[in-house]
DNA sequence: GGTTCCCTACTCGGATAGAGTCTGTCCGAGTGTGCCAGG
DNA sequence: CCTGGCACACTCGGACAGACTCTATCCGAGTAGGGAACC
């Protein structure tokens, strides 16, 4: 159980545009200022601009920028954008299978499964955290010089057309 | 990013071998109970058993059995068991990869990446929840009729041999 | 010189392979029980 | 009747395929800008 790796890429591009905070931005940019893969961050970006978090605009002079101000993107909805909006546990009611579900009364399962109720609880405990903080709060927390020292290596790579 | 259909199967055996109480159960057995796959629960079982929750014993009569008392076994320790120790956000600091890390100065990355730590912190309430609950809450919280259900169902199968 | 048209280059977007992990299966090693033969 | 040995059946444990998702890649559709030709 392990995240998928473009929930680190996507976190990274976001607080990149805020920081950058110009029109759009080509995706081929942001992979070269982390080396990563130029098509397959584009394909994360994709699923960000389908879940409203950014917006794209193709042709010469485009790509993609953010739609709401920073400190209005939680972790969540870049998490969520990213890795779907699935449980982490999935109840599969197992309790109502086999030897033990088959001589139980029905009326015994109007109560949700104890155990995906305990781990419910725990998964909302991390929803929640990761809803509590926002880009915004991840611009405050970083040190001031990672905000020009992007800007200053965005502009850099900027000049050279189609790299 | 979902969770292995074993920690559900794990929680619920845990659940019962403490209803029942007993000596060995073979895992056969509790595959029976739930009707699940009695060969790939063996696999999970043996995760728990690694993990010095169950204790294993070979033979004819045998089966496995809770090490510990209910209430000093939590959701974390199985879920650690079954899913393995990773976290889940690997934070692969891309910020030092790439145009963008190539010019900065190695004392700005003494400071831990600020996404890392934000993300870590949501997976440190939910790890926190999951230690706050044992295999006893998960006794008290189901209702009382549960646990007759389990043990009868159980003694009707384990009376056919080999099943 | 101004305007219109076309062409090129650049961008996103979805369809297409490869790798790793999760799920499911099989067979072998080890052990306790029950039976049988001998005393 | 009691005791010792033996064979069996049952259990776990690790080695072996199939399926699915994640990662990575390629190519096509669409668009804005720039240049050339024409008025």
């Amino acid at each position: 159980m392990r995240m998928g790796e473009g929930v680190e890429w996507g976190l990274h591009c976001c607080l990149t545009l805020a920081w950058l905070d110009k029109g759009p931005v080509p995706s081929a940019k942001l992979a070269a200022l982390f080396d990563v893969s130029p098509t397959y961050l584009n394909k994360c970006l994709q699923r960000l601009v389908r879940a409203g978090i950014l917006i794209s605009t193709p042709g010469p002079r485009g790509g993609v920028q953010l739609v709401r101000a920073p400190e209005d993107i939680t972790l969540m909805d870049v998490v969520v954008a990213l890795e779907g909006r699935d449980a982490l546990f999935s109840c599969t009611e197992i309790r109502q299978q086999g030897a033990a579900g088959a001589e139980a009364s029905a009326r015994e399962f109007a109560h949700p499964c104890g155990i995906a109720t305990a781990m419910r609880r725990a998964e909302l405990a991390w929803r929640r955290e990761l809803a509590g903080q926002t880009i915004a709060d991840l611009m405050a927390a970083a040190p001031t010089s990672s905000a020009r020292r992007i800007r200053n290596s965005y502009d850099r790579i900027a000049a050279c057309p189609a790299r």
